[in-house]
Order: C-alpha cells, then structure tokens, then sequence
RNA sequence: GGCCCAUUCGUCUAUCGGUUAGGACGCCAGAUUUUCAUUCUGGAAAGAGGGGUUCGAUUCCCCUAUGGGCUACCA
C-alpha cells in the first residue's frame, strides 16, 4: 500500500460554475499530488441528470487552465483508466451493483419518491434503514418472483445499501484524526436508480476511487457525514487494503454573517466567488469572475493556498512551486475560514508589482480591448469608438503592433502601477495621459488655485515653450530653477500645474507626465485650465 | 430534532504544557513625498465560559455555549 503512486482527483459535477471553494479544494489536491510526485486526475461527476449544466464542464477545465492548476489525467486528456466522465461509466456501476445485489449487501426498494415523503411526513425523523426497511416495499420483503415480476413489469425501482446495524466504523482522516461513527444511525443509501440507470454519488465515486487507483481523497467539509457509509462501501466489496485515506478540508465561509460561502454572496458584497465570469445558459445572469475582474491567477492561488492551511512560517507570498514543495495536510486547518477579500486585493497587489511593466501592459490591453466601452480605443484613437465589438478587437490588434503605442503605454504602466491592485485600474489611474481633462476637481482648485496662479502658469508656459529636451530630468531643472529665481510657493505652483494635466491631485510624478504628453500637449493643457478656471 | 466537525486579535493564522501569546490583512498614528498612491516606522487588537489533569495550561480530558456541516432516487 504505501508503495502505491499517490493519485488524488478532483471530482466536480457540471451543475455551474466552479465555486471558488473548489477550486481550493483542486488546489489542495494538486499541490498534495505534486509534492510526492503523483498524479491528479480530473473526473467529471454527472450522475445527476436533472441539474445539468451545459457548458459547465467546458468552463471548469477553462478555469483551470486560467490557474495554471495541471490535470495528469481527466475527461480533456484522457488517461489509461478513461472515460472520466461517469455518464459514460454505466456498465461499469451496474456490474457492481449486481455484485452488491448478489453478496445480499444491497436490496431492491420500490418505494416511490412519494410514498418515502408521505412516510417522512408522518413519522417524526423517519429514516430507511434496520429499524424501518422491513416496513417498506423492497426485495426484503417481497419473494423473489414478487420483485423479478415488479421489474419485469416496468416498476421503477433503486438499489439501497443493506447497512447492518450496531457495528462501529472508524474513519481515519489526515486532518481531523479518527471519526467514530456507529452504523445505526446511517440509513439504507440509494445507490442506484433504474430510472437513469445511473448511480448515485457514494457508489459511483467508490467504484470510480478504486478502479482509478485513487490513494487519496481530499475534499469538502461536507462530505464527512458521509464518510462512514463509503468506508462501508469499501468493506462491502473488499477493497479496505486499498482504500484511499480521507482528508476533510474545512470550509469557506461567508465574509459577513454565518454560513457557507454561495454562489450568491459574491456579487452582493463586491468580490467574485468564480475564477472565471459565467453567464448562465437559462436566465442569462452573468456572475464575475477573478479573471474579468483584474486578478492574476498566482495571486488567486497564493490566497486561496493560505485559506486554511499555512506553511509554518511567516512567509505569505509564495509561489506555485514554493507551495508544492513546502504543501502538507498536517498544517491544515480543522475550522472553516471567512473569505477575506480584502486579504485577496492585497494578494493581488503584491502580484502586480512583481510583474514586469510588458506583462502588465499586455494584460491590460487584453482587458481593455473586451471591456466595454473599450477605452483602449479611447487611447489609441483619441477619441470613443463607434463601432461593434468585432471591429474593436482588429484595432485592438493594430495597438499591439504599433510598437511606439505599446512603448508608451508600458511607460505609462510602471509610473501608475504601484497604486493599483486591480488590471483595470491602470485606466482609472492612467486615462488622463489619453484624454485632457475636461472639469476640475472642485476641492483641488480651492486649495490650490491662488489668485497669482493665472500669471504664473502663463509665465511657465513661457518657460516650457523654450524647452528642446523635454524629458523629465531636464524640464524639472529648469522648471525648479525657475521657480526658486522667483521664490515662487513650490507647492503651489506644483499643484496647480498638476491641476491643470490631471484635472485634480493624483497621479505620477509630475514631470513624468509632462514628459509622455509631450511639450504640445503639456501646454495646452496649462492655456485650457488658465481659460477655464475662474476663481 | 438527530448525527458529525469545529472554537487564539474584526479577519487569515503561529504556538504541538512553561512565550512580554508571534506574523499578515484591515484599522489608527507618524515619517518620506510638489499630489494621490507606494514604501517605511509605530500603535490598538485574541486564547468562548465552567470544571478537571498537572508544579504549571491557549495547548490534554469533560460539560455548557456558540458556529458550521450533514440529515434527497443532489453532488
């Protein structure tokens, strides 16, 4: 047994988008099977028909890729143990279904979704097992020929788990240590449905767990309840020597308040619970995600890897191959943790400042040129589009081959990029480089526009019109030099000019500025504020 | 209701019987700065409660409280 390669799964059913806290769930996985070497497999679970989701399989492994989270085998690859997607495993669940239903381990019930609720609503914690299954209708009670005739008519029909009462299963789990659970209060479990002829969860992830060769299962919180029944299951086809040890990861809980992070907390409070934007096929809402939203996936990974577990030191930025390496279930968490966004922007922001100003510059025209209304046209044509998307993205291209365009936006990028902790914020922080201001921040201009700023600025416009090298360096020189002849108020004047290129009291350093807008430009916009402001 | 799991600053967490209970996010203050940020420095901020065990408990055990999960022919 420990000799076996490690293989863990990550095993989502195509029900939606990826919760993030599945995709914390992946992670784990991925970084348990990457420290010793193994494998992770990616199985698709769609067991259920009725909560299907189109396109969600489809995304799932989109977001992945997005995360640079690596499958070794799944339902995208393929692999030796194929297919993975358990829709497409029937024959193999009913085999062993029938070797369930031949040991006498497992019964046939016909008991109909009504009649089970009928019997729930009249008996007080009604539950199907030992103590209740010899009331029912099943293969218990009815002869051989009764349920082969009640088959053989068309009746629909499930195969239940024939849990025996009174016996103690132990579960070990990596994180919580031992569980102990006694039988009696498991119920029978469906475990197959002739309606679809599909299994349900708990078998076919059994089947699937052993034929796969799966050694290690970590997931949610929320499958400890059932953990004993599938220990069960292992016992009942004889598999124990090579059960797979469990792992019960805590959960991610809601910022505010009490409860389980949902798909329907995201968007209330301000952050996505996605890694990818999803619209939904039916209703059509769309649902952000991380990625839309100007996160980068190491960051995405960095603070969700430190969600409920740590390394044992101080260390909070790491790599993917820093968390592989130094990645261990023991320094997981047994609590569930509040997702912190706020901890997450700053992940982001320490992330961003590690790139280099062209990565940054790439990522931001990406998502730029799909947002809308697309101000990298604003930026590179001067002036907002008028046309529909399709001919935004060819001039999209354009601004990435015009070479001295992308220069200048990659300038632009390391003087504002320090301030930022979203992609998308390099426009807010940026646009007044492409787009002169038109008003002026009402606060800055009480403070900072003197009844003496008009002259002076019409003096400075004087000095930078006699300026040949305006770069930065030299126009500052002459610029200080200027004012201190004067003994002008430096911050005044200062501020005011800034006014004046920005439209309020932000941004770079001054003669940065001056120097991307250009001597033109920087003038300009010195005469149109001297004319505009009154006062 | 029943069963299971958990409980250290507001939040994520360190501590594996003896610590001034450490770090990070956020917050506050200060420094740097011609602005906004960044950055740096400092500060406030925690062992749910009650019993044990022990020379000594945040740490081990029990009870209570609180929180969470499960309780489907969903995963």
């Amino acid at each position: 047994m420990s000799t076996r390669k490690t293989r863990v799964r990550f095993a989502p059913s195509p029900t939606g988008p990826l919760h993030i806290g599945g995709v914390r769930t992946a992670l784990y996985n991925y970084l348990f099977a990457k420290k010793h070497a193994g494998d992770f497999i990616l199985r698709i679970e769609d067991t259920d028909s009725q909560r299907f989701v189109p396109g969600a399989e489809e995304y799932i492994i989109e977001a992945f890729n997005w995360l640079g989270i690596k499958f070794d085998e799944g339902v995208h690859l393929g692999g030796v143990h194929a297919p993975y997607r358990q829709s497409e495993r029937k024959d193999i669940y009913k085999k062993y279904v029938d070797q369930l239903l031949n040991a006498e381990l497992a019964y046939i019930a016909f008991d109909t979704p009504e009649q089970l609720e009928a019997k729930r609503a009249e008996t007080a914690n009604f539950q199907y097992d030992a103590s209740t299954r010899m009331e029912m209708t099943n293969s218990l009670v009815l002869t051989k020929e009764e349920t082969q005739s009640l088959i053989d008519a068309g009746k629909q029909y499930v195969v239940r788990i024939k849990i025996e009462p009174n016996q103690e299963i132990v579960v070990h789990d990596l994180i919580r240590g031992e569980v102990r659970v006694n039988s009696s209060i498991l119920d029978d479990k469906v475990l197959y449905k002739s309606a679809d002829q599909l299994p349900t969860y708990h078998l076919a992830n059994i089947v699937d767990d052993h034929l796969m060769e799966i050694t290690h299962v970590i997931r949610g919180e929320e499958w400890l309840p059932s953990a004993p029944l599938h220990v069960l299951l292992y016992r009942c086809f004889g598999w124990q020597d090579t059960m797979p040890q469990f792992a019960h990861l805590p959960l991610l809980l809601k910022p505010e308040g009490n409860g389980k992070l949902s798909k329907r907390d995201g968007d209330r409070l301000g952050f996505p619970v996605f890694p990818l934007q999803w619209t939904d096929p039916k209703t059509g809402d769309v649902s952000s995600g991380y990625r839309e939203n100007g996160y980068l996936p190491e960051a995405v990974v960095n603070f969700l890897a430190l969600l409920g577990w740590n390394p044992g030191n101080d260390q909070e930025i790491l790599s993917l191959e820093e968390l592989i390496t130094l990645f261990d279930l023991n320094r997981c968490s047994k609590s569930g943790a509040k997702f912190d966004y706020k901890k997450g922007e700053w992940f982001n922001h320490q992330y961003i400042q590690m790139k280099s100003d062209v990565e940054l510059t790439e990522l931001f025209l990406d998502l730029l040129a799909h947002q809308e209304p697309a101000p990298v046209f604003i930026a590179y044509l001067g002036t907002a589009p008028t046309f529909d998307n399709l001919i935004f993205l060819e001039i999209a291209q354009k601004a990435y081959e015009d070479s001295d365009f992308f220069n200048k936006i990659v300038k632009i990028v390391g003087l504002v990029k320090a301030r930022i902790n979203y992609i998308h914020e390099l426009w807010e922080q940026s646009s007044f480089f492409f787009i002169a201001p038109e008003v002026y921040d009402e606060k800055t201009v009480a403070k900072r526009w003197k009844p003496e700023t008009p002259a002076q600025l019409t003096e400075l416009v004087e000095i930078l019109s006699s300026i040949n090298d305006f770069s930065a360096h030299n126009t500052e020189e002459i610029i200080k030099a200027w004012i201190t002849e004067k003994e002008y108020h430096l911050g005044n004047i200062m501020n005011a000019f800034r006014l004046a290129l920005v439209g309020e009291s932000k941004g770079p350093h001054i003669f940065d500025i001056t120097e991307i807008l250009g001597k033109e430009e920087t003038i300009a916009r010195i005469e149109k504020a001297v004319k505009t402001i009154d006062n």
